[in-house]
Parts: structure tokens; C-alpha cells; sequence
DNA sequence: AACTTTATCAACACTGTGTCGAGTTGGTCA
DNA sequence: TGACCAACTCGACACAGTGTTGATAAAGTT
């Protein structure tokens, strides 16, 4: 049973544990050495031993804080989500008061700069989304927590004239986030294609008002 | 080395041999089965030695024909990557006279409809691109043709009137090709959120008209 | 019939994961 | 204070997977 809960005294959610004596500071060395470690190479490339030794642990000992080297990523992507879903309320709560062509170029740019700025474990969040369900999961939820808020926004712009009968909102917004997800994570990979990072923002607010506002007829 | 060419008589591009013996038949056997076994489950998840016994041989042997798993892939994928530029060169012909809205459909519906056709082999290459720089390459090379095509569409559309002016012609491009990727990706998945297989078309031709022929503003 | 090429696989070397059990250490309370 | 317990540590092991080596067989070629 890999990637499940199974330390020790394993009681908490996922695999990390509930201790308090000097082995604190132990889980915090393995996360660390992990952040630090994808800075400069991919998830696959690192292994337990690399957390251990990094850590100033052996192997064995590692397991006595994490289930695997997955639980600790687990772990470090919780918080890069929690901190994502304060910018996105935060975001919104702007947004629910007119003058939307600025608000949601704010929301987005809060949201990329939450992201950006942790750029080496939302990587790995996307490399480790593609083998392990517990990690899938987790995205989903933050991606149904953005498709929602958009959803209503936009049937509350539709509701108030602003915006013209469409696709039912709730497809347009899945689109609109998934697109976001997808050109952000090609802008901080530097694959080809991929938006300059400064350009990212521009394109994608054109897009979003363009999606919502426009009709879909050609001249 | 993994994942390079390196089989004995090895002289093409990736890692696939030129035999022509009795071993092709076996080589097209380990395909068959790579293909067979991808629809069961991930290829994190199927193994050499999966292979090799699938197409009744031992491990070692399944080195003769392939430098590495991943080798077999990045076969398989070369020609569903083909086959889905062979849909996009006829869209695109298409495409080039007039009528628009319905040429842009099709265009659409085809490359989905050659993806879709070989979903458990799309899958495959998105995994695969996580980790293997020469499937990143491969897919790169794809996304550019598309990006290449889809450019030159709305700057001629913009030329002759009727688009009007807007983002960059190829940043809009990449972050429309993009998403019609993350979109359809999701819809194969059957991830949460994602958009139901009969609906996708309907709402990326909706996004690409709107991003293309509209205008940012809003009421 | 010598020789080469193609094909095959048992056995090996290596890397990485996760577990077991035998410790050590520090605090607690009888 | 000393018996005890929980937290903590790690050497040694069992396993799974990858890729290589070398010996061998079977099919052409000259």
C-alpha cells in the first residue's frame, strides 16, 4: 500500500504524523530538503534517500515521518493549495462588485503569482497528479473550486445583461480554468510553444472577456 | 543511457530496429501488446518484463527489439502523432476558403476524433512527456504545427477584415491550442471537473470563435 | 563446412522501495 | 532512583524493476 497512511503513530489524514518532540523539526528538514531538491530537478529524479540524507537521516528513519516520498509532496502541495484558495476568495470577493474587466485581471494575476511563485512544486504537483489518485483528488478539488466561482460569475453577468446567452456557464468555465491551468504550467516549464511569462496574463484576460462577453459570430 | 537508441543492429532514429526476419512479427507483438496493455492501465504501472512475456518472449530479448519501455511508446505515439497531422493538414485545407465557423468545426472535431479514437495512447504520451525529454520533444513539435497553422489563420482573417485586432496572433494561438489539449486530456480522463465527450466540440468552437472574431468588451 | 548475422535467454549487477527487529534516549512517576 | 514507556533511530533484509553479459542456437552466405 504505497502513498497511504501507515506511520507509526499515524493517526492525521494523510501520512504525516502527529508527534512533538525534537522529531518536529525532522519533518520539517525532510520538507524542506524537498522543496529545495525540486528546485533542481524533477520528482521522478529525487528519491527517498535523497529526502533522508538530506535531512541529515537514514533511510529507515524517514518512514518513521512520511509513508513515502509521495506523502511528503502530499503534504508540501496541501499548502501551496490552502495559500491558492486564500488568493482566490480574496480574488472574488473583488470581483462580486462590478468593474469586471479589472477584477478579473486581478483574480488571475493573484492566482498565476501564487502559483509562479512556487513554481518548482507546482510542477511537481502536475508530475505527481499523473500516477498517484490521492494527488488527482486534491487538484480536482481546487480546480471544482475555481470552475464554481467562475460558473457564477458568469451566470450573474448573463443574469444582469452584461454578458450574452452562451454555453452553459458551468462548461465555459471549465474550459476557461483548464486553460489557465494549462498555458501557466507551459510558461513555468518554458516548453515550446509556451506564452512569455509576461505575456500570460494579457492573453489569458482577452481570452476570459472575449469567452464571456463576445458573441460566437464571425463577421 | 535510457530510453536512446542503442539495439544491436540500431540504426534508426529512436530506438526501433530496421530487421526484417522473423523478429518483426515480434516487434509488431511487443506493440501490439504495449498498445493492449495501455488500455488496462497506466504505463507507470506495466513493466518490461509485462511486455516481453505479452508478446512471448523473455526480458532480455525485449531488449534486442527495444532500447526501453518508454522506446515502445515513443513508437506508438510517432504514429498516432502522424496520423493526427495528416487530420490537420486536411482541416486546414479546408479551412483556408471561406466559411469559417463550419471549416474551424471540423477542423476540431477531426483532431479530436483522431485522439479520441486512441485514447488509452494519448494518455500514454501525456504521462510519458512528464519525465522523457524525447516525448517532449515529439509533442512540442505537434503543438508547434498546430500553433504554426492556427497563427497564420487569424492573421489572414485579420488581414482581409474580419477579425478584428487583438492579442498577438500566436499568443492567442498557443493559449487556444493549449487549452483544446488540457480540455480534451480532461475529457478522456473523465477527471473532475471536466467537460462531458459530446459537449467538448460545441465549447471549444464557441471559445475559438469568440477569442478570434470578438472583441474584450465588455457592456 | 567455415563464417556471419540474427535471435534467444539464464544469470548477474545495480538501483530503489518498504519492512523488521533490535537497539538508544529522554522523560515520568512509584 | 530505577523501572518503564514512548519517541526515535538504523543495520540488515526482502522485493521489484531495469539493463547488461556471455554463452548458445538457428539461418543464411560464401
Amino acid at each position: 500500500m504505497p502513498a497511504t497512511s501507515k506511520a507509526k503513530p499515524a493517526p492525521a489524514g494523510r501520512g504525516r504524523r502527529a508527534v512533538r518532540a525534537s522529531g518536529d523539526e525532522r519533518e520539517r528538514a525532510i520538507l524542506e530538503t524537498a522543496e529545495r531538491l525540486l528546485e533542481e530537478r524533477p520528482l521522478s529524479e529525487i528519491s527517498v534517500d535523497d529526502l533522508a540524507r538530506g535531512a541529515g537521516i537514514s533511510r529507515p528513519t524517514f518512514y518513521f515521518y512520511f509513508p513515502s516520498k509521495d506523502a511528503v509532496v502530499l503534504t508540501i502541495i496541501d499548502r501551496l493549495v490552502a495559500a491558492a484558495a486564500g488568493s482566490r476568495e480574496e480574488a472574488l470577493a473583488t470581483m462580486a462588485e462590478g468593474e469586471l474587466r479589472a477584477a478579473l485581471r486581478q483574480a488571475l494575476t493573484d492566482l498565476y503569482g501564487a502559483f509562479r511563485s512556487r513554481r518548482a512544486v507546482t510542477l511537481a504537483a502536475a508530475e505527481l497528479r499523473m500516477r498517484n489518485p490521492e494527488a488527482r483528488e486534491l487538484w480536482s478539488q481546487v480546480m471544482e473550486g475555481w470552475v464554481a466561482d467562475v460558473t457564477a460569475v458568469i451566470e450573474a453577468e448573463r443574469a444582469r445583461g452584461a454578458a450574452p446567452a452562451g454555453q452553459p456557464a458551468r462548461d465555459l468555465a471549465i474550459a476557461l480554468v483548464q486553460m489557465n491551468e494549462r498555458v501557466q504550467y507551459a510558461a513555468f516549464t518554458g516548453e515550446s510553444p509556451s506564452l512569455d511569462e509576461e505575456r500570460v496574463i494579457d492573453v489569458l484576460v482577452d481570452i476570459w472577456l472575449r469567452a464571456i462577453y463576445g458573441t460566437a459570430e464571425p463577421s
